[in-house]
DNA sequence: TGAAAATCGTTTCCTAGTCAACAAGTAGCT
DNA sequence: AGCTACTTGTTGACTAGGAAACGATTTTCA
């Protein structure tokens, strides 16, 4: 015989295409988000932060399903910034409890704001049964393989 | 009144979960083919270059959807390797001309199975018309936007 | 033809993350 | 109590990629 079939296409593959619209989502966000001086990552960051109140950089890390010493960085460069604040834990010499400055709890709703409209704008095309088609795929994946990054409800 | 309305919830936007699963999906991929000693990005250049035969790093970044040095840096890196080799554009001097090595080439197929493995066995829990309809959704937002990263043939 | 502009690939500097080693501290066992 | 295990956050070494500057070319066009 003459030769073997030819290897898949890479765009065969639904984790190309899913790759290239997150990435895709993820620019558009961070060069948003950036004209408030932030990344992504640090967005996501002050946003669990928000909520959690006072939160151990360790738990952090496991929501945002990154490493501590990433954690680490972030939280000292967002110290730098401002919004961010360290404090010793009384009770476990080891660890941190970070929490928001005011500044940080005042950012967060101007960063959501951001957010929502980037949203909105890159997934406009879809109506709004398919957006909710989307999220319902994209949920199932996430709960069949337990993704628990972060906080779902 | 009281207070604003509390800024919304980080998964309440579709990118956020879309960006949760495509990191999955990645590094699902990467944990695999890191056993044939390759990166994700590496398999996209050695796929892409097996149909493009011959071709441009300009035009491989183009299609990569990545800049100039960093497809002259993973160039290095896969030559290192010896899967892959520089020639030099006789007609145009400044220009070069990237091809798989007899090694390159060979490998393609393997990557590909494992390519092939690794998305059914991320996705397997939705039906096949789900992951119908999960890419036509996807590929909706890549022709909308124009993310023309890849040939879409 | 010859000067200016554009293009090509590389390189340098920077950012953001992982991983693994680490010191400091706590918890568990006996 | 005291020794061992683990845990906590930080650090240093490393990797991958982007941005911009670069030298070497080629193209454009007056």
């Amino acid at each position: 015989m003459p030769n073997d079939k030819p290897p898949s296409d890479l765009h065969h593959h639904l984790g190309y295409w899913l790759r290239a619209v997150s990435n895709a989502v993820s620019q558009n966000f961070a060069r948003q988000v950036e004209k408030e001086g932030v990344t992504v990552a640090e967005w996501v960051f002050l946003r669990v932060l928000y909520d959690a109140d006072r939160i151990a950089p360790s738990m952090l890390a496991e929501r945002m399903g990154m490493t501590r010493g990433a954690i680490s960085k972030l939280a000292e460069r967002l110290g730098e910034k401002g919004l961010v604040e360290h404090e010793a834990n009384p009770t476990d010499r080891r660890a941190q409890v970070l929490a928001l400055t005011r500044a940080g709890r005042a950012l967060v709703p101007a960063l959501a704001a951001i957010a929502d409209a980037n949203d909105a704008a890159f997934f406009k095309m879809l109506a709004p049964d398919e957006q909710r088609a989307l999220r319902a795929l994209l949920m199932k994946i996430v709960s069949e393989r337990k993704l628990t990054k972060a906080p779902i409800d």
